[in-house]
RNA sequence: GGGAGUGUAGCUCAGCUGGUUAGAGCACUUGCCUUACAAGCAAGGGGUCACAGGUUCGAGUCCUGUUACUCCCACCA
């Protein structure tokens, strides 16, 4: 039973064990079971390239918090882990490695990639795994997916079948953001817009039969090659004489139109839009609408093609630069300004964006944007904290239709065939032997494959089997919580909820907890570019997986971000330390005795306060969980331990032990009692030391893991005591505190007199403890002392005198006197003020008004008391 | 341009539905190796809760306005 604890908490002796250790027992596995509540959680799956970041230590985290939690709560729980094929992310690392071999996609050919990216999964996949159990996951193994496995594949060719079946996926050519390095198109949230110094070059065109020109403005001359008209706003006085006319594009001599569009700003530039529909979102619409031509001057690698005349083979920076300078020549152009305008780069690879006309597939949002806001603004799905549903819907009630298609290779394939006899798309969630309208064999599959987003989007379910109706599907969907970053909202919460509701009927998670972003200990981001990213595993192998969980759940609140740095770990570390001592204390003191866990049936007051105490705490640490309060609870778990249980308790009981070190069982059992619930209370924040600890005292269960919960109990609400063990404190306190003040070393003992008021006596029981905590060396209870030299303390319900002899300053006495004279006074004037006040009195609580009443009788009595006690030091 | 958040001790942050004289960690000062823990113990200093109004018997907490910073969305040819 006693098992030997080191002096400090060597987290790398035990982690690895007990994980093992509990893998092993099956205590993470959940089977279908009737008999209990079901408690379901998804596990966001990490995306298969690299390493864990912090944001996934934390994620992670909260998560298990949860999970564990609920599991002693009795809960049928099931924590499902994955991982994320991660389309493009995946794609653009192995292209990478390819490079450095020299070797090229095109190479290799689609089959020998793929099977390339497949080893790449095998390979980092089970590397992501390990990672996720060092922070101590206790997800159930047995159910780790994969978006790519054969089921989640299974589930994404239902789901686009469905759709497209519904007419919500259509095929169109649009104006999409194309990467020109990862070769592939990007949906609108992939882009990322920054503000960039840049040139706004006026530009002369000339009219048509005329010798006028009019001026536009543009910061990308190059795309003058693929112009198509110049657009002035209707009502724009100044050009209205234009509309209808051709301009000449300098430098091509292309004849283009003036059209009239509400889009142009007319105070902004010069008035004049040149309107180039394949090469600008706005300019592609405008194009739409005037039944304008799309010229294509560039290739998928933004190199200008054979449109481009002479500028053929430059790329967009050199064409644009050669542009300039030719129009120069011509004398086309009048002048350039400076301008800072916003460019939108690739999320992955951060080359700037091309915007390019071609086809691609597309989901149809509207129709599936509704019932997805209906079930947050009904409280099916809850937002935690509740201002992240503004920003829910405020995307969802603006959102565009979603591109889903991508030009790579690695992710699923579009399920759609091409028939080159009749041209019919056939789409198919098995694959395709003949067209569905002429029959014909001649069909080839689209090359491109589906966005990593569409199969995340149905994770909640197709990790169930769904398509089918499993068994499982039935009894764990919906899930309960998800627990996410707030900058995934609209990469991937969102689309959860609308294919979820679509496909399934049914919401996929009823609470959706929100937190922020772990950010470096100046508040920025971490980055790669910036090298400031922490690795969660160096931190557990430097200070263990509890110290980082601490510091992650500890110290803020739901949705905000936060600061992460070594000293706050450090802190944490402590934190595990010192509980690693009381328990040490404990094992101490029960070398060679048999103590039952269990409350014994006599207690003393002291024992009555802690227990008391600790019941209060299972109270507010089980509410603040479950209203995921998460940094609130373990707060409270963390002052109960260090200022309650160790810093009084514990010294409570040493002077007990000390004494009668045979006769004190009752406060062993105490003790251990305490400790075990109080392990239980935090287990599910530190798994570790808490398991390690808990174990090593006598307990019914093999685990902590499958432990109960402790439950509040009414009958071990034992208020007077803790009043009682109040006022021996703060006698204590008082002492220690005057103390400090007449600056005696703690190491010199002094004598203490205490005079009791009468209703307070029988704190005289109390001597041994409050002599030995106050450093006195003789203490004694009466009314009659010789108090001339002492320093008086004054309490509610007491006199304290310490004779100092020497070491007390007369006038410092009575200046400290004297101030705490005036302190009670205006304490007393507010006070009293309140009670005077009708309107307070008539309206304000009871209990408050009587907390008040209180306050003012005991310092009414306090002040007498210190008054008189003025007078006989002014006698000295 | 639209939306959201933040501003509390030197630093990093808690403070739940308004209720005694506002808290923690770190840092700082002083004294302690006291039979778990110096990764510790005891005591202390330090805050007109961004600013201005308002509601209320009572405001860090609710309302309005101002201001500073941060983030998100949209996007300026």
């Amino acid at each position: 039973m006693s098992r030997e604890l080191g002096k400090i908490y060597e987290p790398k002796d035990v982690e690895k064990k007990l994980y093992d250790f509990w893998e092993c027992s099956g205590f993470f596995k959940s089977n279908i079971d009737d008999s209990k509540e079901v408690y379901t959680v998804v596990m966001p799956p990490p995306n298969i390239t690299g390493k864990l970041h912090m944001g996934h230590a934390l994620d992670d985290t909260l998560q298990d918090i949860l999970v564990r939690f609920k599991r002693m709560k009795g809960y049928n729980v099931l924590w499902v882990p994955g991982i994320d094929h991660a389309a493009i992310a995946t794609e653009a690392k192995i292209t990478e490695q390819m490079r450095k071999e020299g070797i090229k996609k095109e190479d290799l050919g689609r089959e020998e990639f793929l099977n390339r990216a497949w080893k790449w999964k095998e390979e980092y996949g089970g590397f992501i795994s390990e990672q996720v159990k060092k922070i101590g996951c206790c997800c159930d193994w047995a159910h780790e997916r994969f978006t790519m496995d054969e089921g989640c594949s299974k589930a994404v060719s239902e789901f686009f079948v469905r759709l497209y079946e519904k007419g919500l996926i259509y095929r169109g050519k649009r104006i999409i953001n194309w990467c020109p390095k990862c070769l592939t198109s990007i949906s609108d949230s992939e882009v990322n817009f920054e503000e960039n110094q840049g040139n706004f070059w006026h530009i002369k065109y000339q009219i048509l039969g005329s010798n006028e020109f009019v001026v536009i403005a543009t910061t990308r001359p190059e795309t003058m090659l693929g112009d198509t008209a110049l657009a002035v706003h209707p009502d724009d006085e100044r050009f209205k004489h234009l509309i209808g006319k051709k301009v000449i594009v300098p430098i091509i001599g292309r004849e283009i139109p003036i059209v009239s569009d509400e889009y142009v700003k007319m105070d902004f530039g010069t008035g004049v839009v040149k309107i180039t529909p394949a090469h600008d979102p706005n300019d592609f619409e405008v194009g739409l609408r005037h039944n304008l031509p799309v010229i294509n001057i560039m290739d998928e690698n933004a190199v200008l093609n054979d449109e481009a005349g002479k500028y053929q083979g430059l790329s967009r920076y050199e064409a644009r630069k050669k542009i300039v300078s030719d129009l120069e020549e011509l004398g086309a152009l009048l002048k350039t300004e400076d301008i800072k305008h916003n460019v939108g780069s690739c999320y992955r690879c951060s080359s700037v964006i091309e915007p390019r006309v071609s086809t691609q597939w597309f989901v149809k949002m509207k129709p599936l944007a509704g019932p997805a806001i209906d079930c947050v603004k009904n409280g099916d799905v809850k937002f935690i904290p509740e201002r992240f549903s503004k920003i829910y819907y405020h995307w969802m009630e603006n959102v565009k239709d979603w591109c889903i298609s991508r030009q790579l290779w690695w992710g699923h394939r579009i399920p759609a065939w091409y028939c080159s006899d009749c041209g019919e798309i056939t789409v198919s969630k098995e694959p395709a032997k003949e067209c569905s309208k002429c029959k014909s064999k001649n069909i080839v599959q689209d090359e491109d494959t589906l966005d990593t987003w569409f199969s995340s989007a149905l994770w909640p379910f197709s990790v169930f089997g769904w398509p089918d109706e499993t068994d499982e599907f039935k009894h764990f969907f919906p899930t309960d919580t998800l627990v996410t970053g707030y900058d995934i909202i609209f990469f991937w919460v969102s689309k959860m909820i609308f294919s979820s509701l679509e496909m399934t009927g049914k919401i996929p998670f009823k609470n959706v907890f929100i937190h922020g972003l772990v950010r470096d200990s100046q508040g920025r981001k971490m980055s790669k570019s910036l090298g400031n990213g922490v690795d969660p595993i160096e931190v557990i192998e430097k200070y263990g997986a509890d110290a980082l969980r601490f510091t992650l759940a500890t110290g803020n609140s739901p949705g905000n971000d936060m600061r992460f740095s070594d000293e706050k770990v450090l802190s944490s570390r402590n934190f595990a330390n010192k509980i690693w001592n009381a328990a040490r204390f404990i094992h101490m003191n029960l070398e060679g005795q048999d103590v039952k866990n269990e409350i014994p049936d006599d207690l003393s007051e002291t024992d009555k306060w802690i227990i008391s105490r600790f019941n209060n705490i299972v109270l507010e640490v089980t509410e603040n969980i479950e209203k995921f309060e998460l940094g609130l609870a373990l707060q409270k778990l963390y002052d109960f331990i260090w200022d309650e249980f160790c810093d009084w308790y514990i010294e409570f009981s040493k002077i007990n032990i000390l004494e009668n070190p045979k006769d004190c069982i009752g406060n062993k059992q105490v003790l251990v009692w305490i400790m075990s619930g109080t392990l239980k209370l935090l287990h599910p924040f530190m798994p570790f030391i808490t398991e390690e600890i808990w174990q090593s005292f006598p307990q019914s269960e093999k685990s902590i893991v499958i432990s109960e919960f402790p439950e509040y109990n009414k009958n071990f609400d034992f208020k007077r005591s803790e009043g009682i063990v109040k006022r021996v404190i703060e006698i204590i306190r008082s002492i220690r505190n005057r103390r400090a003040e007449m600056n005696v070393p703690q190491n010199k003992k002094t004598s203490v007199y205490i005079d009791l008021s009468e209703e307070f006596s029988n704190l005289k029981e109390y001597k041994n403890i409050i002599k030995k905590l106050s450093y006195s060396d003789n203490l004694k209870f009466g009314n009659d002392f010789n108090i001339e030299n002492c320093a008086v303390i004054l309490t509610s319900f007491a006199k304290i005198y310490i004779p100092l002899k020497e070491l007390i300053d007369k006038d410092l006495e009575l200046k400290r006197m004297n101030k705490e004279l005036e302190n009670s006074k205006r304490y007393l004037e507010s006070s009293k003020l309140k009670l005077c006040n009708e309107k307070f009195m008539s309206k304000a609580p009871e209990n408050v008004i009587n907390n008040i009443k209180n306050t003012v009788l005991e310092l009414e009595s306090k002040i007498l008391k210190i008054e008189s006690e003025i007078k006989n030091i002014e006698k000295l």
